[in-house]
DNA sequence: TGTATCCTTGAAGCCGACTTCAAGGTCAAG
DNA sequence: CTTGACCTTGAAGTCGGCTTCAAGGATACA
């Protein structure tokens, strides 16, 4: 498919697609014939694994890394050990803290008269 | 406490208190003597909230809605019931897309088989 | 009393992530 | 064979979130 069916699909714009390709992100095949960019069932994948990291504040630079790991299909693991992990550990302190606002949300949201332990 | 001191606490420049001062994200009372902001302990708490929030992705007009729910003491549960909720469920589902990401790279990290069933 | 450190405000600058603009090539339908 | 929708690239513009700069006042202390 063509940039404007993958960005419609992805719930974004065919600028954004543009974009991550420009920046290396996804990384269509070319038409022969006419030099377009043709996407992909994976690269829709890859467009709403990059939308959701974002969304969580994850730059551009480390979904190319984390989606470069993806990539990998038999990767020497000894070589992305160390960082994975760091990337691992580093989603695992986000989740956590995540989930403690969000339970402090939830705290407020049904009147309890907890107050948030952040705050004190 | 001045700026600099609730800065150094909370393990973000003097200028990032002072932005968001400027922003309305934390609000010091005033040395009357010399005009100096003064922060206390619970400006510290915010502070921290402030910075994991702001690491997650959220932006600084959420997270000042999200401190002025802190700042009622005893509020009317209807009158921010509605975008409060909404906030905690948009919290829950960053929490399951951060979770199903952190199952993925951990499925990496320790050489399972297993692919990323966001780019299936 | 000097001087080093901290405080104030306002304005300008920087960076990342898009978004928009410009100029032009492709293509299907009528 | 023209019109409208879609594609290309490169460059410039926008916006949020700081960061730096500038000019001047306050404080601490040897």
């Amino acid at each position: 498919m063509r940039v404007t069916k993958l960005a419609r699909a992805g719930g974004v714009t065919a600028e954004t697609v543009h974009h991550y390709t420009r920046e290396g992100l996804l990384r269509p095949r070319r038409d022969p014939r006419n030099g377009y960019q043709l996407y992909d069932a994976e690269a829709l994948g890859r467009l709403r694994l990059i939308d959701r990291l974002r969304s969580l504040g994850v730059g551009l630079p480390e979904i190319k890394q984390i989606l470069s790991w993806a990539d990998q299909d038999s990767p020497p693991v000894v070589d992305r050990y160390t960082p994975l992990a760091e990337q691992g550990r580093h989603f695992c302190l986000r989740i956590q803290e995540l989930q403690a606002i969000a339970r402090w949300l939830d705290s407020i949201d049904h009147d309890n008269a907890s107050e948030a332990p952040s705050l004190r």
